[in-house]
DNA sequence: TCGTTTGTATGATTCAAATCATACTTCTTT
DNA sequence: AAAGAAGTATGATTTGAATCATACAAACGA
């Protein structure tokens, strides 16, 4: 395994990515396996190497919005060490391979080095800083403007104007907060006016700058 | 000063608050004084001693929403002092008197002593799981039902079924994603049902049952 | 390879909240 | 005390997105 090429990490050094990668445990999942709900006592914290695992929370009234869709390279459930329970449902997108770097070795580790804790200082911050993006995002903006956002954002991650999704779609639309219809039809306009092309699960960015106009 | 009695620090140890009061600048903003921006250069965090101030954001198109208002006792801009800038604005909803923590002076302390570096991790690791909460909250629930949980969980974090709030409730709207008018109105029929009692600016909760399974 | 499930697509209708409009009340300020 | 500003309140109208309904295509499992 090597942590050190995924981008969460980019910021601790090298020597902790090693003692990260010491005790991660491997965790292997079927297609639609749940990991943790709300109220679960924590394990620590997962880093997705190979498959696609939802993060997603459920109103009373069964409405649902995803937190994250973690593809490959990605952790979720960071907070987690910190906390007695998981808040959130996880559930594999697809045949999955994933770390779990334990609660209590973690803790361990990052309570026991200044370095360390400060790296994971910095990405605690720069979660609060991408989470309140978020939701000034989902508050405030349109659908329209929401999905080219996204675009743009998952363009300019990735470095490249082919986006290539880990998962349909059609999972993009509660991670966007709008039901699949809105999201189908919007993003149909989007193509429309020429700005993107969709096809299967990639997304081509026709005309950034335009794109970045809608936002 | 004693920040000793903010809830916010509540997990803080008692030599770390000394070494933060010892660091505290004072500011003093009159109603309406801009605090920052987005784009600002970030000069650390703040806790509020007396007055409020509002943290909030603004889209392209003039539409806002508040981030926090923050009365005595509270802080924001926790996640600054490992950014470059502010992501949102500052503003004083009253005359207040501040404390700065100074990026750099925090910096150093915090990353030269593993036990308030420890609690700060737990402190920023909560705060994700909060705003996540506040995230689904915005985006699943209904005005009706936001308005009841917010007022149960000033009631609980007051410990008590009378919440005085540091502000004319009208600044509840925007904090809680809605116009002014969509929350007098429905908070005027939370009245109705006898629920909740507002009386300027407190707010008495009548039937916490009730108020509860609304949310 | 066939049949079933999942994903994509689009039309029609409904509905909740924003917007627009207005008014009254309560604080500030001078 | 008077004037103005800010806060509270409510009605009428509009609108954007959810919901309901249906259909076709693609992927997948048996």
């Amino acid at each position: 395994m090597m942590l050190a090429g995924f981008p969460i990490f980019a910021n601790l050094w090298r020597e902790h990515l090693e003692k990260l990668e010491e005790m991660a445990q491997e965790i292997i999942l079927k297609k639609g396996a749940m990991l943790f709900a709300p109220g679960d006592s924590t394990q620590g914290f997962y880093v997705v190497d190979e498959g696609a695992v939802r993060v997603y929370r459920l109103s009373p009234q069964g409405k649902e919005i995803t937190q994250e869709i973690a593809g490959r390279g990605s952790a979720f459930a960071l907070a987690s060490p910190f906390s007695d329970t998981y808040h959130c449902f996880a559930a594999a997108l697809k045949d999955s391979r994933l770390y779990l770097i334990r609660k209590k070795e973690f803790l361990d580790l990052v309570t026991g080095d200044i370095k360390f804790a400060a790296a994971w200082m910095r990405l605690l911050s720069l979660l609060v800083i991408r989470i309140r993006e978020r939701l000034t995002d989902l508050t405030l903006k349109s659908p329209k403007a929401r999905i080219a956002g996204y675009i743009l954002l998952m363009a300019e991650m990735q470095d490249s104007s082919s986006i290539t999704l880990p998962v349909p779609r059609k999972e993009l639309a509660t991670l966007l907060g709008m039901t699949h219809e809105t999201f189908y039809r919007t993003a149909k306009e989007l193509a429309n006016e020429g700005l993107v092309r969709f096809t299967g699960q990639t997304i081509d960015v026709l005309d950034q700058d335009l794109l970045a106009e809608i936002i």
